[in-house]
DNA sequence: CTTGACCTTACCACCACTGGAAGGTTTATG
DNA sequence: CATAAACCTTCCAGTGGTGGTAAGGTCAAG
């Protein structure tokens, strides 16, 4: 079957797949005589398999390791879950810091009086010293 | 005062000052005789204000609406404010699909009875039919 | 005089694609 | 049968925000 089924049966773009390929994630697919890629049913698997798992959140490093582990019979289950549970911590890291962020990009939008005046408590924020924003009258000693 | 100091003072690194030069997020530095960039008072809370954004999770373009702003004395605030909430509703967005990741690594974590052996919930869920992890019996007929 | 710390420009690499150009092949339609 | 549309191919460039390196100029200290 030539890439652009394949692309439809994995959710992967044409571009995709043949960036995988090249990235050495898949293998190279089979050629046929007009030198069209030839994708197999075992190929869609894996492209279903790594489409899954980008979508879930692991990037190329981490989905060339769980293709291993999806392709090798002899693994063991307890190495697969320690490579998600790897992941979890990482996203939930993640999460804190947006968090964080969130929080600040809040209170810098309270801090602001919104009006038509080029006083602005943001901009005094992001300027010169931090410290501005704790004193209540937040003076232009700029 | 050279590259050098106004990277101290900024906390951003050399490199980094010098790629906003190119992209004209900042006005190109003035020269010494030599040919180094000679950094004002006024550079430094330029530099200093993107660093401050930039940590703030404001990617290079909202920077450059921002500074555009913090260099307007005509602003107001009500324009500041506005591309803050934006953002904080951007962020709050990317949180909520992190979380919605994380839970999903969880689930996949805990389907997984982490042994010895090659069957793994996990490489099921993520390969064909995510229908099998439903079943109890999530056997191999791939 | 030499060493080392600075500074300069310019280029490649990263991640995970995405878009486009230029050209070959197949299929559908007139 | 001619042509056009829809495929397919490879290759090149760009994204954001640096990091790293190279090759070279400048400056201060011993």
């Amino acid at each position: 079957m030539n890439i652009g089924e394949a692309s439809k049966l994995s959710g992967l773009p044409p571009k995709t797949i043949r960036y995988y390929e090249t990235i050495k994630l898949v293998e190279p697919a089979k050629r046929s005589e007009n030198g069209y890629r030839d994708y197999s049913e075992n190929d869609i698997e894996q492209l279903q398999f790594l489409q899954r798992a980008r979508t879930t959140g692991f990037n190329i490093d981490e989905c060339r390791q769980l293709l291993d582990l999806f392709n090798n019979t002899e693994r063991q289950s307890v190495h697969v879950k320690a490579l998600v549970e790897e992941k979890a911590a990482h996203v939930a890291k993640q999460i804190e810091e947006l968090k964080a962020m969130h929080q600040c990009l809040v209170q810098l939008a309270n801090s602001c009086q919104s009006d038509e005046q080029p006083h602005c408590a943001i901009i005094d924020s992001l300027s010169q010293n931090a410290a501005a924003q704790h004193s209540e009258n937040t003076r232009k000693e700029v």
